[in-house]
DNA sequence: CTATTAAACGATAATAATTATCGTTTGTCA
DNA sequence: TGACAAACGATAATTATTATCGTTTAATAG
């Protein structure tokens, strides 16, 4: 890791308010050099080489924290258990990212319909998910 | 339920291949009484009323069998475990509903941009997340 | 209408992912 | 440099989900 990207790190400690730790440090550049969306396990796969003796729950604590920081984002922010769609209309989501709650917003109300002109890689669309992460109207006055 | 609707449940099982029971209709009754996103386990709190003796398995397998006949979606195809997003640029996601790959495709070639008007409920938007589900290729060839 | 058979069921063990606990170690800051 | 909160490692606990297996039931051929 150059200085320039101990110093990113660093600032983006004290910005978040947690302190600089080594395993902290490990992590997040294994995070900057992986590509794709990686698992918690994967993630420290790629970090005990360098810290044989590193805690998956460590791997765990520091990922979360990176995540409330806005470091990292998550793929999926209700990933937590199974959902099943009860609406059957043709609509979208609207995702609180304080309190996780899910609001139905139908496809006509939210006007972004668009087909996309071509996908790469022969990916063959069937249809499109959306969801509008923000802050509901009762996070929003609580903050 | 009346006689519209058990027919309609009778049809899609047959349609899906699997055997109208008692518990499957119940389940899929409770289903079609709920709003929103309900978890399994509530969807089992819901059924229990009726069928005291059903197993939360059974909740589950029934739930698996209506998705996968099409006659339910999940809200999050990706929710098995944690995912962290590395690639820093604006963009969305290709996700295969088959092999559960997930590829980024920038916002600019999606080119689906557009905000949305107004977004009811107070709801303040910080940013999109869309999921396209389709096929990918290596699963269009193996079908 | 009944016998056959595969599918479905209920109970529960097993697994996977994640989180909590707790005693020890280490940054931070006065 | 010392005090103290934060972070760490080990590991127990929890939660969500899936697998197993013996029993029951629906589908359907006769």
């Amino acid at each position: 890791m150059n200085a320039a990207e101990i110093r990113e790190f660093r600032d983006a400690c004290s910005a978040a308010g947690i302190a600089v730790t080594h395993q902290r440090q490990v992590v997040w550049q294994a995070l900057r050099s992986m590509h794709g969306h990686p698992s918690p396990e994967e993630i420290y796969e790629r970090v005990r080489p360098r810290i044989p003796a590193i805690s998956l729950a460590t791997v765990y604590k520091n990922i979360h924290l990176f995540i409330e920081s806005g470091m990292f984002r998550e793929v999926s922010l209700h990933h937590g258990s199974m959902r099943v769609e009860t609406n059957p209309e043709p609509h979208h989501h609207l995702v609180c990212r304080v309190c996780k709650s899910i609001r139905d917003i139908d496809a006509e109300t939210l006007g972004v319909a668009g087909k996309p002109r071509r996908l790469p890689d022969g990916f063959l669309a069937e249809r499109y998910a959306i969801d509008i992460l923000g802050l509901c109207a009762k996070c929003q006055k609580s903050m």
